[in-house]
DNA sequence: GTATTTGCAAATGTTTTGCAAGTAA
DNA sequence: TTACTTGCAAAACATTTGCAAATAC
């Protein structure tokens, strides 16, 4: 399901095309498509082939020059989970206050979102007196279930990777 | 100021490299007395300079190697900052539950404590049944102070950097 | 027409690793 | 003694960049 504030999020990265007076290209078009395309994580290698299946000339470098474009201006948010790769997430525009659960039986993410999170931002605010410009919270857990059963019911996107 | 927990945990240090029939040397020692002699944020460059203070025969791959050691076994955080190098944090043994908020005028990192994140963890342990591992907050946001002044008075930390 | 953008390939910078020599226990 | 560790230098890896050719407007 990829939700509405994703196709108004396209709109928008046009828009902010047209006020820089940069150009709209086929790359950067079959780029932006493969991001609002999509509402998983995904990394920059993954969206080079994504991108490719819409145009092929995409090369590896005008993804790379167009993600900063899209994190800069709040289109995805860019997670260092402390693996090799950044991993991307295409959620924000439709959640910008959730969190990832990173779990360490199965490597996979899950999302969930906190009211406390805005809580925690009113008190940084009052108390430290700074103006928050994003928050992230990530947290590594482990869900129990792959340990016991080989794959997590609770889950679905946990059951992809082999014990090790 | 270098609190009692650290001289704790180095002891916990000696002690699993015991458990696990890893041997004592001076490398290692080295590199673990400079990492729990700081209060300081550092990157495994710096590690690796503070280190070959107390022994210069230690080499980047040896604080490399040692690094992995420390953080899974909780004495220091990584943090990814989304910077090119990761940063390690030595408060951790201190203050397992702080969190990191980088300030985007100055660049540097204030830690601060929130005991809504013990909440949000019982949540996520009640609603989703994870158990959690660790918890990673990290807030972008803007002291203000730096814009107007050109440093920060509430910070002490934030005045290293030129304004850009 | 022309300023922006592209792909390519080389460069960068951090982190990892193979291996032979060194060393703690 | 002998299994663990080391330093070195090369490798690996994601990401960035210079440049000449291509192209949106």
């Amino acid at each position: 399901m990829v939700a509405r504030a994703k196709t108004e999020a396209k709109k928008e990265f046009f828009a902010l095309l047209a006020r820089r007076k940069m150009r709209l290209t086929s790359q950067r078009l079959a780029i932006v498509e493969a991001v609002f395309g999509t509402d998983q994580h995904f990394t920059a290698e993954q969206l080079l082939a994504w991108s490719r299946l819409r145009d092929p000339s995409v090369s590896r470098a005008t993804v790379y020059r167009t993600l900063p474009l899209l994190v800069q201006n709040g289109f995805v948010q860019a997670l260092n989970l402390g693996k090799e790769e950044t991993v991307y997430d295409p959620n924000y525009v439709d959640h910008p206050s959730h969190s990832h659960i990173i779990c360490t039986d199965c490597d996979e993410i899950v999302e969930f979102e906190s009211e406390q999170l805005a809580e925690i931002e009113s008190q940084i605010r009052k108390q430290l007196g700074f103006q928050v410009d994003s928050m992230t919270l990530q947290v590594t857990a482990r869900c129990g279930e792959f340990r016991r059963l080989g794959f997590c019911q609770k889950r679905e996107r946990c059951s992809h990777r082999d014990p090790s």
